[in-house]
DNA sequence: ATATAAGGTGTATTTCTTACACTATTGCTA
DNA sequence: TAGCAATAGTGTAAGAAATACACCTTATAT
């Protein structure tokens, strides 16, 4: 291969989409921009990846610096590229999304970045309009997740560590946004034996307290080397 | 929002991963470079995205340009980013996928572009050493068309418009490279109800002609709002 | 003590999946 | 032209999974 060729550069950015779960409802993080365009607008955490960085790396950068959150396994979702997404030109962007336990994070209500003025969960069902097509990008991400959940175990990733069946059947009811049978679907996850029964109950409500149940990590890994079938 | 904001560049690939099947196997159509890097070898098509065309259009100019193939639906699959998979520096690329009828299609011998000596398809299980990253490309393109052909019908897209059972059959034995029941798929297919039975069969071959099949898109529409589940 | 609110449980029916082997048809060739 | 070679085409039984459906239990608050 000969060598001396030009060295070109890239200009593009990357955006996070990360999804919690809380109080019954599906959340979405997002920043309050401190800078143009899309000042004062809410939006993705996203920015420039730099020309020394992987996309990956980039993108884990981005975040923490928006909102404080560090090790967050983020998986790619796709690059969006119309003409008229950035006012400054034609920027892709590569987009990542992220499925974590909201009560287990930390948001750093100041960022690290002159960027960014705070960041905070939105409802998905009811989120401010946003810069750019972060819009368009979220909603991608949400038919990626229902794909998703329906032949791999991701939806723990949204609950705390110990939860209830209860939990995690309004967890698969606010991805799916429908109604499940609660027998059916006890029967179905239980079957599936990766839940781990605990001796522990539910605290602090008013009514009879329910069971808490762990994702049982290492059994999953043992029974199934692809994919499960949750649907 | 601010105007006079300063306009800024993009530079980065977009490449093209385009299955065919033919006499039981899946085939990759390459090209073979006419310039640095990577002059002589073979590679995808693929090629830098203008700044006034969406990454939708380049991928679709670019197979034009270097395979002669118009109007074919291209997927996004991955946006790449390693530091190293450019020796011009850290060139992202975008691929894409598409699955298409080997034989109804007519591949370019004398590509438009000089950059591109000439295109030719390449069995999958037999593919020449690959430039840039090309070869993890497609690997990451059949995972994809692995999970895809489970809950949708686009086995189809690679098949004779007419075509029998036992080349359904093949097809999809290809595709995850393991053998299937012949009476239990046949059962399974013909259940869907999206195959449509002609009175037509096979010519040419020296023993019991098979029956010929279309796939019936109108039926399939109107039964499956949203997916099957092939698998 | 009672009301409230959610937890927890089983069965019958239907549908889907799987495992499995022989006869039928066509063209070729000795 | 007999028969060989090669693939087409077909059904059933058993087990697994999905679905539809309703009532009693338990903890807390008043």
């Amino acid at each position: 291969m000969q060598s001396n060729l030009p060295h070109l550069q890239s200009i593009f950015t990357a955006d996070c989409v990360i999804f919690g779960f809380n109080e019954g409802e599906l959340k979405v993080l997002l920043i309050e921009r401190n800078e143009y365009p899309f000042k004062d607008w809410w939006g993705l955490p996203g920015f420039f990846v730099e020309h020394n960085e992987t996309i990956d790396d980039a993108v884990k950068r981005i975040l923490l610096e928006h909102t404080g959150l560090k090790g967050i396994y983020m998986e790619q979702l796709y690059t969006f590229g119309d003409l008229k997404r950035h006012p400054q030109g034609r920027i892709i962007t590569v987009a990542y999304y992220a499925m974590l336990r909201l009560e287990a994070v930390n948001i750093n209500p100041k960022p690290s970045t002159n960027y960014v003025r705070k960041a905070q969960w939105h409802p998905l069902n009811n989120l401010p309009e946003l810069a750019f097509d972060h819009r368009n990008i979220i909603e991608k991400s949400i038919e990626k997740i229902r794909r998703k959940v329906s032949h791999s175990p991701i939806a723990f990733e949204l609950l705390p560590e110990k939860f209830t069946l209860t939990q995690l059947q309004q967890l698969y009811e606010a991805i799916w946004d429908k109604k499940l049978d609660k027998r059916n679907f006890r029967k179905k996850m239980l079957k599936y034996n990766v839940l781990k029964e605990l001796d522990e109950k539910q605290k602090g409500v008013s009514y009879r307290a329910a069971k808490l149940y762990k994702f049982d990590k290492r059994k999953y890994n043992k029974i199934f080397k692809n994919e499960l079938n949750f649907s």
